[in-house]
DNA sequence: TTGTGTTTTATTGCCTCC
DNA sequence: GGAGGCAATAAAACACAA
């Protein structure tokens, strides 16, 4: 058979097939996606389809079928992925922020040990000057006045949420390492590092 | 009317199962 | 080895904008 006879003869046999055939095969694909073959041969005879045709058209119902369900499961991902993705930069940037303040804080425990250096030498000075002064000194009443005795006890406080935060930094991606959700962390899957999601 | 994109029907080739 | 399923693809039928 030549090449122009087997088009045409393709040309005259292709027919879509009517609403009535279609709802049919469509009922019963909701019951049988993969119906055995005297089921096929039986819709066949009822609509007036050679039961190759009713065969094909499972297999093709079959594959359209899936492909949609891909669609949908994609759409799904996409959905979470977006959401973590959106999640994920609300924390970057919380993250940067407390940064911020953690770098304020430190230059103002900085600035309160050099306050209280200042405050040794003077003391240092004082009793070499003047005798009756240790008495005082030894009470504490006189040389550490009480905002300086409170800044002590803050320094403690702060000196763990210190090593807190570079615990944080050292574990957490920054964007001075090159590192971002997109490439690094998210989608590599075969590092063994903690996930983003984890800290 | 026509060009173009989408959907539907059908074919082909390969694979698996019995 | 034959039957049936699936993926990839061809080609007809259809929808629709310009």
């Amino acid at each position: 058979m030549s090449t122009s006879i087997k088009k045409a003869s393709k040309n005259n046999n292709r027919k879509r097939f009517s609403d009535d055939q279609i709802k049919s095969l469509e009922t019963t694909f909701e019951t049988e996606a993969r119906p055995e073959l005297r089921l096929k041969q039986h819709l066949a005879n009822k609509l007036g389809l050679q039961p190759r045709q009713v065969a094909i058209w499972f297999q093709n119902k079959r594959a359209r079928s899936k492909s949609k369900q891909m669609e949908r499961e994609y759409s799904i991902l996409k959905s979470n992925y977006d959401k973590l993705a959106l999640q994920f930069e609300a924390l970057r940037k919380e993250n940067q922020t407390l940064l911020i303040q953690v770098q304020r804080l430190r230059k103002m425990a900085d600035k309160i040990d050099g306050e209280q250096n200042d405050n040794k030498n003077h003391i240092k000075l004082a009793t070499s000057e003047n005798p009756r002064f240790l008495v005082d000194i030894n009470s504490h009443e006189l040389c550490i006045p009480n905002d300086i005795s409170r800044k002590a006890d803050f320094l403690e406080e702060e000196a763990d949420v210190l090593n807190m935060v570079q615990l944080a930094e050292g574990s957490l991606a920054s964007p001075e390492n090159g590192c971002s959700f997109d490439s690094c962390t998210f989608l590599d899957n075969t590092s063994n590092s903690p996930q983003w999601w984890d800290f």
